[in-house]
DNA sequence: GCCGTTCGATACGCGAATGTATGGGATACA
DNA sequence: TGTATCCCATACATTCGCGTATCGAACGGC
């Protein structure tokens, strides 16, 4: 162990970036199917195409490379999210129901990712530093969702009556009906109550404005 | 290995019913603090005051007690709940406020019943036969909780038009507004959101009737 | 193309967890 | 109280995963 071991690297060549990349995608991969408490380091590494010499050069645990890994991909949807709404923003106009479904497919339902969130869940409410992120992480995605979901809302005639709410009400009302569509992958029904919900609770944290929309739209709306 | 070694125990002691429940309630609390992946049967065990033999006595797999163990609990906890709904329908008159109280209050948020289910629920996603446990688990919330529900909604002046959608609704919203509660245990505020959250599905899946609390009820909840 | 640096494969030792087999003590029942 | 049965502790062999240390090869700059 002399000096020129511990000093970082001078110069970071583009393959270090590719078997990050890859062992950070093989994670993905393991942890949802294995789950992230029985992975191992080797089975990262096979999937990957590598061995753990490549790994213990780039991370130092599995608990670093799951942080590394779910930070890379929520982020990742973060930005289909904040993409999809902001190209919402450049339509002519929107009816409510069109928006919604636009932010829906923006969030897809994928059971890899919902199994691994859970268990990453499950683990940042061990770990103080973790919760840390993760709540820095929902304020995140706030910041990006509220201004674009309150001026999509107001371009369908709606006006957001308690931001926060509605926020936070998104958040727990995708989270909560995820897991429902997952466990009956195969239940339309379990999709459209999903898509109700969340007409309703737009509908609450809103109201009602003069718009071309408005008066066609409260009717389906409301009940 | 003799006939007598395969064969079922003719008599099961009171001892062995202790330990096995002893087992269980160990298991909740190893869980809860590792993690499933990474808890040992060993953990387990020196938890609940036995060693190794106790377990593989009881138990073929950890897979095993935590099935068990998820069982259980969220058997008793159906149990609380029905209680409670129950106790509510033979007061004399409820709120509708009232009648959201007790209910909450009747399922606690529990950080360690929570990162247990989160990752038993990652489980189950993985597992078909554990899938199965879980969507007949939640059938049975619905059994019990929609005929109490919508009683209690009556008696408080409210009639539900959408009895499976009410149901589905509220436990969507109560997972994830609880992950919300857990993530930020300090802030008043998250509770309140989620009060607050629960009062607009249950209005928005039913609507007002004349009774007492009909009228005054509705400038609450509306708005 | 040469050379210094970086990257990842291989080999090694260690500790931990598993499941089983067996024996002694606890328990139920007469 | 005796005894057949049951239940759990103990000991053992084995496998598995981890982290490190070392070395050849790939890489980038010149």
């Amino acid at each position: 162990m002399t000096a020129s071991d511990t000093a970082a690297p001078k110069r970071v060549t583009r393959r270090r970036a590719q078997t990050r990349q890859r062992l950070l995608d093989a994670a993905l991969e393991v942890f949802a199917e294995e789950g992230f408490g029985r992975s191992t380091v080797d089975q990262v590494c096979e999937r990957a195409g590598y061995t753990r010499g490549a790994f213990y050069s780039n991370f130092t645990s599995l608990d670093e490379l799951f942080l590394a890994m779910w930070e890379q991909r929520s982020g990742a949807m973060l930005d289909d999210l904040r993409e999809a709404l902001q190209r919402l923003g450049t339509l002519e106009s929107v009816s409510p129901d069109e928006a919604l479904r636009a932010v829906l497919d923006a969030v897809p339902i994928d059971d890899a990712w919902y199994r691994v969130t859970a268990e990453f869940t499950a683990h940042a409410l061990r770990n103080p530093s973790l919760r840390r992120v993760m709540a820095a992480r929902e304020e995140a995605i706030h910041d990006t969702l509220l201004p674009l979901v309150e001026a999509a809302l107001v371009r369908a005639g709606r006006r957001v009556t308690d931001r926060t709410g509605l926020g936070h009400a998104l958040v727990a009302v995708h989270d909560g009906t995820a897991v429902q569509c997952l466990l009956e992958p195969d239940d339309e029904a379990v999709r459209q109550r999903r898509e109700e919900l969340f007409r309703h609770v737009v509908n609450a944290y809103s109201s009602a404005y003069s718009t071309a929309y408005s008066t066609q739209s409260e009717g389906a709306l409301d009940e």
